[in-house]
DNA sequence: CTGAATTTTCAAAATTTATTGAAAATTTGT
DNA sequence: ACAAATTTTCAATAAATTTTGAAAATTCAG
């Protein structure tokens, strides 16, 4: 296969993943671009392999910014901005990780907890079906962030890897 | 806060959540509504808690039950039909990691494995950017695959629960 | 077998989300 | 300070997704 069409079959997946997970699909593609781009690209480079407007390339390299999935890249002697991936797949993954935690999972977390106390007797099967649930999410979340943290604070998690793969 | 209004609560927020991570809303809000229902729910019950047309009730549940979510519940004298909710939260989460591994993961393992192969000399700068990404994240997903095989498979893992308390 | 109750389907409509592109703002070399 | 290059913004437009609702299909009691 031609690089060019391994590329853009990438891309392309990359963006449909991206889109099943909530993710806008052109923020993916321009994510996937730059992740297999050997050298930093410029908006207008972007635009080009995309066919996507400045606008849109623009807002969504700003985001993966705000992600920390991409950096800029300053080229001398050159007024343009250019742009880099985040490489090391295991930090792109982390990162994703802690951004959606922070944004989506801690948010719902808030809620649940204020979810806890609800008027009326507890032996109410009605009222008991509720609590009991919101009870268990809580702990589920409680124990899932903490997984969490333990994948992302270690930036090389040989412990954990080399146990896992003896449960295999 | 009354039963009522948390009951609201949850159903909203539990849809966001469920929106943000690609998973239409409504679906995400039957969903709910079934977690915290303390008997199992009729067609028109779900309609008329969620405010929604049959169409979109009835194959949402239809969409819950190929995701092993819920069952249907016969109810001996009563031509309706009534769906319940898997309670246990462990299997709420493996089945939904089960599920979204096989309908939207292995399809990209798929295609990253075609893209193994791209002609020209492999120490071409842009060659190599491409095959080391493809390669990472191929070895990143069969990372993760191995640890979600654990995690499904081990009904209860307390050896695991117990590890990751031990490095908190 | 009949027909009322229930479930399913799916084209059309509504809603939500993403994209464009041109004007405004900003940056930078001279 | 000026002006050309570049980036940012955002209202209008387009695209994708979800929802509706009524007709068709199915189920089942008598």
């Amino acid at each position: 296969m031609k690089l060019a069409e391994a590329k853009q079959q990438f891309i392309q997946s990359w963006g449909i993943l991206g889109s099943q997970w909530g993710i806008n699909r052109s923020m993916a593609q321009v994510h996937a671009l730059l992740l297999i781009a050997g050298t930093p690209l410029s908006t207008d480079d972007i635009m080009e392999q995309l066919s996507i407007s400045r606008g849109n390339a623009n807002m969504n390299l700003r985001d993966l910014m705000d992600w920390n999935l991409i950096d800029k890249v300053i080229v001398p002697g050159d007024r343009k901005e250019y742009f880099t991936a985040e490489k090391d797949i295991w930090k792109v993954a982390t990162h994703i990780m802690y951004q959606r935690k922070k944004r989506e999972l801690d948010p719902m977390v808030k809620v649940l907890n204020q979810l806890t106390d609800v008027e009326g007797d507890k032996r109410n099967p009605e009222i008991k079906a509720f609590t009991d649930t919101i009870e268990s999410i809580k702990r589920f979340a409680g124990h899932a962030e903490k997984t969490m943290d333990v994948m992302i604070k270690a930036e090389e998690n040989w412990f954990l890897n080399s146990f896992i793969k003896l449960l295999k």
